[in-house]
DNA sequence: CGGGTTTGACCAGCGC
DNA sequence: GCGCTGGTCAAACCCG
């Protein structure tokens, strides 16, 4: 007898989620780190203003971080109710301009109309900090074949942690399609041992001296269309775009 | 009125 | 085994 009302995992909650949260509740394989830099938005944002992908997400909690001086926040994909797609923003303990989403679990629906939305959030998206001005539609990768913007990184964005596999059916709609209005790197968390431990701590650094990585990424999100050219013109200014691997 | 945000409390994994 | 910390829930509140 725990005396406690077993509170609310066990009553309500469905039975995808149940078993996630069970089984991962600290272990949780399929992260997607992406680091995004706000720039100067930095100072303005209330909070982390989370960059806008084309799914509606809600908070659901905040907590601050032993370590950081900065709280995450905790958010969960709106777009669907049996969604279980959920993102935590925080910021770079050592670079306030430095947004880190991290994304966990796959979006289980088809996303709304990227076009549209795309399209639309721009003006109304409630989530996008006022980066800039950057209007552009930045023709998310997902108007692409995802496979051929993932293999173009030679990994696709969302880890390959067997966990997809287990969910079978669920939709691999990438997580992080987010516009590109600042400056994005993408890392992955499955090459924690390696990478991660660094890159976290290295992130200022790496912004100046990975140019590379840059280059990658512009294929990822940018198609070669006439847009393009307008695309890049604007993202010149601040695009840079990292992905660890 | 519905959806989203805020905030406090609770639970469970992990390290010591 | 204990304490710490992260992650989630749920009620209350706010906004469109």
């Amino acid at each position: 007898m725990d005396g406690s009302p077993s509170r609310k995992m066990d009553s309500n909650v469905s039975e995808h989620t149940q078993e996630i949260q069970a089984s991962k509740r600290r272990k949780v394989v399929e992260k997607t780190v992406v680091r995004v830099r706000i720039g100067k938005n930095a100072g303005k944002l209330k909070n982390e203003g989370p960059p806008s992908d084309f799914w509606s997400w809600r908070k659901y909690g905040q907590k601050p971080i032993k370590g950081s001086p900065h709280p995450r926040g905790y958010y969960r994909c709106s777009t669907s109710k049996g969604c279980s797609a959920k993102k935590q923003v925080e910021r770079c303990r050592t670079d306030a301009s430095v947004l880190i989403i991290t994304y966990t679990s796959n979006h289980n629906h088809p996303g709304p109309d990227l076009h549209e939305s795309s399209l639309n959030q721009q003006s109304k998206d409630p989530e996008t900090p006022p980066t800039d001005h950057v209007d552009h539609p930045t023709t998310p990768r997902q108007e692409k074949p995802e496979e051929e913007t993932e293999e173009e990184h030679g990994h696709p964005i969302v880890p390959s942690a067997g966990e997809n596999a287990s969910e079978g059916n669920s939709f691999h709609y990438l997580q992080s399609p987010i516009r590109i209005s600042q400056d994005i790197m993408i890392s992955q968390e499955d090459t924690f041992a390696e990478n991660a431990g660094k890159s976290h701590d290295t992130l200022g650094i790496v912004l100046d001296e990975e140019p590379v990585s840059c280059s990658r990424l512009m294929t990822f999100s940018a198609p070669k269309s006439e847009e393009n050219n307008d695309f890049f013109d604007e993202l010149e200014e601040l695009p840079h775009i990292f992905v660890f691997h």
